[in-house]
DNA sequence: CTTGACTCTGGACCTTGATCAAAGGTCTAG
DNA sequence: CTAGACCTTTGATCAAGGTCCAGAGTCAAG
């Protein structure tokens, strides 16, 4: 069987995807996600798709991408009409980026291991060199 | 001279330590800085012990901990005999967390470099595996 | 039809980590 | 003495990213 369904309910697409209803409704208000269909009764009529991009957001956003950034990821697929050679250029300014957090990340990491390593697990606070590094008196005193 | 202030006022300490006053009275309120004596007129009166303390929370906040975790560590160093393998712990802690942000960062930064290495950069959109991984990506359907 | 689960709108509220404003008191140089 | 910098408090506001609620309408099962 396929999961074609084609129309669901915010509800169904909440459980699928597992997140909040409201968290549905607060993307579409923050542009994140088209509006849906509406059925008369003005129930908010959801496909595929939307549980696609949801996905996307959702991970995405597990990665550490602001809803900023998601809404610019997403422009990037909207950006069709431009042509892949922009579409390329954002992904490569969106790698540099990455990179750019990544190599943050490893320094702070690195110090923070130095300290480890450093520090025995017992003994006399002032042989603790996290502590001492934390709490550095890099003047007179 | 030296730069044993023995009393300074807020203005002082934040200009030290390179924070505004706000956030020191911020974090007396919130419990991360002891609350400081006073003088005569109500101004508050800090000593070296104060900025060794806010530097200590700086750096632990570049390090990555929360205010939350910071407090935690400030309790721990200030039983400092039973403290250090406490502290050690912490930091191992905050390094494993750290050391899984970035293999999940590198493990998107990878997928995102060989999507741009496949993209032709021209041709058909539908060549684009940039914007197939966008529209497309997990799941059935 | 009735019940219970679901959805609608909108707006209020939450958490973190600050930052700013208003209204006033204090301190220091000239 | 006075200007102007500095300090006090309480309380509001910000950005992000939601979360929750009230009151009303809708839907599916029995």
């Amino acid at each position: 069987m396929n999961t074609s369904h084609t129309s669901m309910t915010i509800g169904a697409v909440a459980r699928r995807v597992g997140v909040a209803i409201d968290t549905i409704r607060y993307y579409e208000r923050e542009g994140l996600l088209p509006e849906p269909l509406r059925r008369a009764s003005g129930y908010r009529s959801y496909d595929e798709g939307a549980v696609r991009q949801l996905r996307f957001i959702r991970r995405a956003k597990d990665l550490g991408f602001t809803l900023e950034e998601i809404r610019d990821l997403l422009a990037l697929s909207a950006d069709r009409q431009r042509g892949v050679k922009a579409v390329k250029k954002r992904a490569e300014e969106r790698l540099a980026a990455i990179d750019e957090r990544i190599a943050e990340l490893t320094r702070v990491r690195d110090g923070l291991e130095q300290l480890i390593e450093a520090c025995p697990g017992h003994g006399s606070p002032d042989q603790c060199p996290i502590l001492k590094a934390l709490t550095d008196q890099d003047d007179d005193a």
